[in-house]
DNA sequence: ATTTTTTAGTTAATCGATTAACCAATTTGA
DNA sequence: TCAAATTGGTTAATCGATTAACTAAAAAAT
């Protein structure tokens, strides 16, 4: 087992030149000759020369590496999201380090503190749920390197954002839930000062008052959003002298739990109560009654996301002005609306 | 915005002693008085100092990341996987690279050179699907760098491996079908080159003859244990003109896909068909009927792996022997098999 | 009082790749 | 034909942190 690693050096020796020619010539230079780069690719093959990143990231002052923060991995939404913009990126020549926030504040400044540390060139991030202080996304800012914030975003921060149309979603959800003659709507949302969640309670209440239906304090309900949160909300719901028609809920794991919930105590979705969700989860579509939800096209954020990161890096621009993305998302109707 | 990075030199400068003597005092080196660090770490504070990470590492030829491949991050599995693998690697003060396969031969190659590329100290893996040729983990290997498998392991290589006891899984699942008064059970399973599959199938057949139920080729069902392909293998099996009593699905998501089919079909579960996933994903327990299954231990599988990785870099052991740690499952009972 | 040891540093080399600055040989242009 | 331009490299510095090897001064030992 040979655990030396071939370097420039050796190919240098190996052919008596130099090692800035063999740099050169592997970097496809202008100043070589054709015959000394074929020679010197020749040799770098034999010897299974592989470039140290370590070397040229120092002397280059890149390290190609772009660092993404996510909540948590393992919802549909934010894997797709990785996996376009892992694509677009590899395509551009730089990896990705994906880290989890799994919702928490201190993790998610850990991973802020490892990723800079890593020299990384950029950093891609949805924040999480906890996140209030943004003096650590400050931080990446003062170090110069393009920060990107996706889905999970926050308006003062003044930086790159890409998220789709959380108000008007609420809309289309409301508008659906009206032509399938809903009178008294309830709505679970997430947090207020997480601005998605923000916009799509802003949404709804606006969308209410547009169309003259009760707006009824008690049926708006802040939640953590998760499954178990969902089960408990829902819960209180039907506690209430005056039970809602409809509930839209802000994220399919809480509108599960309520499914859940209504399931259990008999309720008939959707003839006795609607039900509509938020991300199109594949789940949604595989439980009884399968749950309307929005598709918040993950593979376009992504997407977006990333090539907003090579707009910094890849022109000689210096400064770009600021990109606020927001897509339209899609209403997908499945039964539990209808 | 001050983009210039604090460097040893410029600690050094504000207090007229030289670089060699910061960077002992930052690594509490013996050899630097008391006076000396407190003034150095002072400085370093005031002045906002980061280490270059490029820079130590490339000197110590040490980078202080553990890459880690998985098929997808997207499962429950994956995703409690590495959460523990990071917070046991975090915490000795190594950072991980998640990277994703999306079970593609291809992809996994494209990664394992990324990863080698980016100098991490360690390789952990989970196999893609597809891979059947070993060249690029021997590729690992042969940088001399610690490669430890968990779950889809492969046992023509001679490295570490973490995962379950999947042969014991299998006749775990069997007893419980049997004592349920089961006659005619089917496997869907995975690929045979995969072992833990193969070590699946190889279960249920001996369980089988062991307990001198019907060896029916017809009964043992090769997939690719997508949802899709569970509904596809489920339909073959209602196609038969013997029908099983009860089916045993080597993933949590093909048997989704069957308990699909078989809803559709209005055939009854469990009464008519029982059947059982493997992984313990989430939605077994929220769909209806919520679906047995067998519970992998990730977040031990996780830490076992990190552990296993720091076994090599830690000690001063040059050669350790080899580890293949085997957990055993627990078969999580609920009402898709009662 | 002299040698030895300890303390607290300094100097300079090093990790491997890149690049600014330089140079010799050859080719081109007027 | 001789200066100018081009070709095809070489040399040496550099990125920032670490460390082997050395040293001067102070403290301890004999």
């Amino acid at each position: 087992m040979n655990k030396k690693r071939t370097t420039l050096k050796d190919i240098a020796k190996e052919l008596s030149i130099s090692t800035a020619a063999v740099s050169k010539a592997l970097n496809d230079d202008s100043r070589i000759s054709t015959k000394t780069k074929k020679a010197v690719k020749k040799v770098a093959k034999e010897l299974n020369y592989q470039p140290n990143h370590l070397a040229s990231a120092l002397r280059k002052g890149k390290s190609n590496l772009v660092g993404v923060i996510v909540p948590r991995t393992n919802s549909n939404f934010f894997s797709s999201v990785l996996e376009n913009m892992e694509e677009v990126l590899n395509k551009a020549g730089y990896n990705i380090i994906i880290t989890q926030s799994n919702e928490s504040f201190e993790k998610e400044c850990k991973n802020i503190d490892a990723l800079l540390y890593t020299q990384v060139d950029g950093i891609i991030a949805s924040m999480a749920n906890e996140t209030v202080d943004l003096s650590y996304f400050e931080k990446i800012k003062s170090y110069g390197i393009p920060l990107i914030l996706f889905d999970r975003g926050e308006n003062d921060l003044n930086v790159d954002y890409v998220g789709i149309n959380d108000y008007d979603s609420s809309h289309m959800i409301i508008e659906h839930l009206i032509a399938q003659g809903c009178k008294r709507i309830a709505h679970i949302g997430g947090y207020r000062r997480t601005r998605i969640f923000n916009n799509r309670i802003r949404g709804y209440i606006d969308a209410i008052k547009k169309y003259n239906l009760p707006h009824d304090d008690e049926l708006v309900i802040e939640s953590s959003l998760t499954l178990e949160d969902g089960r408990r909300q829902m819960e209180k719901l039907l506690a209430l002298k005056n039970r809602p028609d409809a509930v839209y809920i802000a994220s399919d794991y809480a509108a599960l739990g309520a499914l859940q919930v209504l399931k259990e105590r008999g309720i008939q979705v959707p003839e006795q109560i609607k039900l509509v969700g938020f991300g199109n989860e594949p789940f949604t579509s595989l439980v009884t009654p399968p749950i309307t939800s929005i598709n918040q096209h993950s593979d376009k954020i992504g997407k977006l996301a990333a090539e907003t990161f090579l707009g910094y890096v890849e022109k000689d621009v210096v400064k770009q002005s600021l990109n606020k993305i927001i897509l339209d998302a899609e209403l997908i109707v499945r039964d539990s609306s209808k």
